[in-house]
DNA sequence: TAAAGTTCGTTCGTATGCAAATGGATTTTG
DNA sequence: CAAAATCCATTTGCATACGAACGAACTTTA
């Protein structure tokens, strides 16, 4: 008989210490503020639009992978862009499985008026550490992805 | 004309350092892990049948805010517990409004089993990290929630 | 005690997020 | 070159998530 099995307390299941569910509840919180100093898009519209602009035309997969999202999921919110007037759609002429997405004018205009709105929401979620305490943060946040 | 207007690259946006886009990676890699190790429930079932385990009986919604859902999503986690014989609802007798939830045997038969897993899975995620590491990003993590 | 406020559970709508399957197009390889 | 493998976009099904609104029940307060 193990000391483990004699205090089964040493070794119980605390869900509030778990990573997952700070992951989770750290990204409840970070969504709630993103609404709030966002509201016209969604953090993954954001993101996606914000990718576009920087990438340029590019595939609907690859922009999926660019932003870490499955096809399926990139197709909705690529759907919901392009209902919006803010990304495009252009056939390949050179591969006729690809469409090029491409940000248009209003969707340029729309990350430009909203890029700062975005450095503040990343600001205001990491309001609560200081300067050294962000830095490693990020580190060790970006060893875990 | 100040000094960020120069500059426009010093203040740009990059999506790869926003703390929202590493904190939904994170996630994503640890949700990935959960579901390999533990694929008989999901990561917000498993919290939930634990957490009511740990409370014992609990209205919903109070079992809801124990594990950060709000009244619309702890419904359909509860019904879905409810629907695989884990969970049981019984109604209080001092206010009509309320069911008491609370686990079935077999539910804490599954938690008991399963518990020995989730902290594997918790063990896995925080794996990239040496032990200093994992005590300062735990104590991080749980600042920003 | 009546009005106001709160809480309980529920429903609707919208938006991720992923697994799995599909069909068509392209590339790799034997 | 033909078969195998890969890639593209799409669809279906399921499971979180949250805002908003709702009626019913309970509590607080004026």
């Amino acid at each position: 008989m193990q000391y483990e099995f004699k205090d089964k307390a040493a070794n119980a299941y605390k869900l509030e210490e778990q990573v997952g569910f700070l992951l989770r509840r750290a990204s409840q919180r970070h969504l709630s503020i993103f609404t709030q100093m966002l509201p016209d898009l969604t953090s993954t519209q954001f993101a996606t639009l914000a990718k576009l602009c920087e990438m340029g035309p590019t595939s609907q997969n690859a922009l999926g992978r660019a932003v870490a999202m499955d096809a399926a999921t990139i197709k909705g919110v690529a759907d919901r862009l392009r209902a919006r007037g803010l990304v495009e759609a252009t056939p390949d002429e050179e591969d006729r499985r690809r469409h090029y997405l491409s940000a248009t004018e209003d969707g340029r205009a729309v990350y430009e008026r909203t890029a700062q709105a975005a450095l503040a929401i990343t600001g205001e979620t990491l309001a609560p550490l200081d300067a050294d305490e962000i830095a490693t943060f990020l580190s060790l946040l970006r060893k875990l992805c």
